[in-house]
DNA sequence: ATGAAAGCGCTAACAT
DNA sequence: ATGTTAGCGCTTTCAT
C-alpha cells in the first residue's frame, strides 16, 4: 500500500542508500540521480517514515508536557504554543499529558509512560511532590520545570511570584489602601508551587507595610469566588477596600457582577488580577504581566540543549514580571460604602 | 545506558520473546516467569519502547491536528482536550500543526509531513481549499474535518452555523429589533467554512424577516472591532439596535467599552455572541452554545474507527446548537439614543 | 509455556 | 557518487 524506500529505489533504479541520502543528505547525491529519485518518490507518493529513523537514532523525538488539568486555560495554551513552535522546528513532537485526579496521577507515576518514550519532560505549574520528581528522574531524561520548584529539575523557567504580588500590594498601599483581601480557588488547577508563592508573597508584602490589614480567602473550586467577593465587600465590619485576585480570569467576571450589584470599580472597590491575560486590558484591570509564551520558548531551547548533552548557561531562569497599572485601582473611598 | 528488552531477558534468564510477552500478553506467560521478568525490569528501570513496536506494526500512532493559528483560543483548546482524552487512551499521540501564514501553509502541503507519519489527520476550523484537501488525500490516511466542508473528508463533525445564527436573528426579531449589525474579523483565525456559513446565514435569516435591515461589517484583524462597533452605534442615521458578534470573545470586551461610553446593555443596545465560551455566562451574554469538546470526542472516535478500517455509521455528523437567552438582549429602545 | 529467528523501514559505516 | 550490509528494539510466527 504505502511506498517504502525500497519501492522508490527499485523504481529509480538505485539502491536504498541512495534514496535515503537523497532525502537526508541531498548534497552527497549527484544532481541526475537526485532528480531521478525525487521523480520516483513523487510518483509513489513517498515520504520518509520517521519511525524507522527514530528507532535507529535511539531518540524518540517525543517530548512530554505534564499539566495539572485537562482544561487548557490561558497559561497552558500559551505554554503549549511556545513549546510547540520551537520543538516542531527541531523535529520533535510535543505530547500533552493532563494529570487529573489522584488516580490518574498515581497511574502516571507508576507506569511512567515517558520512560523510554520521551526525550525530555516538561512539568508545568503542577504541584509535583519531591517523591514524584525523584520517580520521574528514574526515566533518565531531562526534566524541565515551568513555574515549579527547582528541586530535582535539570532546568526551570518561571517568574518570581512573590515579587509580582509584591508589586500589587505596594501599588495599593501607595494609593492608601489599608485593608486588602486576597481571593483564590483552593483547588485551582494552577495551585502548585507558583500559586503557593503568590499567596505567601502577598502576606509577606502586606506584613511589610505598617497598619495594613490583609486576609486571604480560599474558595472551594466550584463555589463561586464571586459570591465570596461580593459578600466580603458588603460586610459591615471592616470590609476590604481592594480585592486581589489570584489570576485575571477570576477577576474579569467580577466586573459584571459588581455592575449588577451597583458597585463601581474603582470608586467603591479596587480590583487587581495577575497574568495580564485575555480581556485584562479591555477590562482595564490592574495586574501583573507575565509572558508564558516566552518562558516556553526558552524552556524548549533548554530542553533541546539538555537532550544534546550540551551545558546550559543558565539552567534556572527567572523571567521578569511587570506591574500594569490600569483603571481598576484608585484611592480607596473616603467614606464607608453604606 | 537505557535498558533494552535484551538486558531484561538476560537478567531474568529468559528469552527476549518472553519479556515481550510479559508486557504485551501477560496471560501467555506463567506466573512465576512473569514475576521474574517484572522484577528484572523494575531493577533495570525498563519500559517497553514504543518506537520499535510502532515500526513493526506499520502504524505511527501519531495523529495530526491542523489548526489555522498558533494562538490557542477557546475553541481550539476544547478541541485539543477532547481529542487528546480519547486518543491518549487508545495509545495515540496528538500532534498539533499550526498552519500560520501562506508560506507555512504552502510548505505544509508541499512537504506533507503527515504522509507516512500520521495515521489520521484532523482539520479544524481551517479554510482549506479543495486542492489542499486533495493533496492531503494523497497521504492515504483518514481525513476528519471539524467545522469544515465535507468535500474530500472521510468524516466530519460540526454544527449547523446557519441554524445557530438564525436562532439569534429570530430571537432579536421577536423582541422587535429591525436593524441589526453583524461584526466579525475578516482575517480571524476561525474564518473558515464555518465562519462563512455563519455570516451568510445571518443575511439569509434577516432576509426572511419583513422589514428587517441587516448589515455585516468586516473589521481587519488588528483594527479594533470595538471602535467599529461604538462608531456604528453612535451613527446618526439609522443606527443598529442590536450588535451580533461572530464570537463571544469579540463581544465580551465590548461590555467594558460600552460602560465607559455611557451606553447600557441591553437598554441602549442589545448584544449577542456565538459559542457560549469563557465569561459568556457571567457577562449575561445572549449567545449560541456549541460544545467543541463533545465534537472532538466524537471526531476522535471516528478517527480510530477509520484507522481500524471499520465502517462508520454516521460519517458526517452535525451537533446541536442551543440559543442561550441572557440579559444582553431586550426590546429595542423606544426613542433614539440622542 | 518458552525459545529461535525473521523482519518492520531506515541509516550509516564501509567498500567500491 | 553509489552500493552492500548490519542493525536499531521489538513483536510474532513457528518450533519445541
Amino acid at each position: 500500500m504505502k511506498a517504502s524506500i525500497g519501492d522508490v529505489a527499485l523504481k529509480a533504479g538505485v539502491s536504498n542508500a541512495t534514496v535515503s541520502r537523497t532525502f537526508a543528505h541531498p548534497e552527497q547525491v549527484s544532481e541526475a540521480t537526485r532528480l531521478k529519485v525525487q521523480a520516483a518518490a513523487d510518483a509513489l507518493n513517498f515520504s520518509v517514515s520517521r519511525s524507522a529513523g527514530i528507532l535507529k537514532s535511539g531518540r524518540t523525538y517525543r517530548i512530554a508536557l505534564l499539566v495539572g488539568s485537562g482544561i487548557i486555560e490561558w497559561f497552558t495554551a500559551e505554554i503549549i504554543a511556545g513549546l510547540n513552535d520551537v520543538l516542531r522546528d527541531a523535529g520533535y513532537d510535543l505530547v500533552i499529558y493532563p494529570i487529573e485526579g489522584s488516580e490518574a496521577r498515581d497511574a502516571f507515576f507508576e507506569e511512567l509512560p515517558v520512560r523510554s518514550n520521551a526525550d525530555a519532560v516538561f512539568v508545568s505549574s503542577f504541584g509535583i511532590s519531591p517523591d514524584e520528581v525523584k520517580r520521574l528522574g528514574t526515566a533518565k531524561i531531562p526534566i524541565i520545570g515551568i513555574n515549579t520548584t527547582s528541586e530535582g529539575f535539570d532546568a526551570t523557567v518561571g517568574i518570581n511570584d512573590k515579587e509580582g504580588i509584591k508589586l500589587i500590594v505596594r501599588h495599593l498601599a501607595k494609593l492608601g489602601h489599608r485593608n486588602l483581601l486576597y481571593l483564590y480557588e483552593s483547588f485551582s488547577s494552577t495551585l502548585g508551587f507558583s500559586s503557593f508563592n503568590r499567596i505567601s508573597g502577598f502576606q509577606e508584602a502586606c506584613d511589610a507595610v505598617d497598619g495594613l490589614t490583609a486576609r486571604t480567602l480560599a474558595v472551594q473550586k466550584g463555589d463561586s469566588i464571586l459570591d465570596a467577593a461580593i459578600s466580603e465587600i458588603m460586610a459591615q465590619d471592616n470590609p476590604p477596600t481592594a480585592l486581589c485576585f489570584h489570576q485575571d480570569s477570576q477577576a474579569i467576571p467580577l466586573f459584571f457582577r459588581l455592575q449588577r450589584s451597583g458597585l463601581s470599580v474603582p470608586g467603591d472597590i479596587s480590583v487587581t488580577g495577575f497574568d495580564d491575560s485575555t480581556f485584562a486590558k479591555e477590562a482595564e484591570l490592574t495586574t501583573v504581566r507575565q509572558r508564558p509564551y516566552d518562558m516556553a520558548v526558552d524552556a524548549a531551547q533548554k530542553a533541546l540543549a539538555l537532550i544534546e548533552g550540551q551545558p546550559i548557561e543558565e539552567p534556572f531562569e527567572t523571567f521578569p514580571v511587570q506591574l500594569q497599572v490600569r483603571g481598576s485601582t484608585a484611592k480607596p473611598r473616603a467614606t464607608p460604602l453604606l
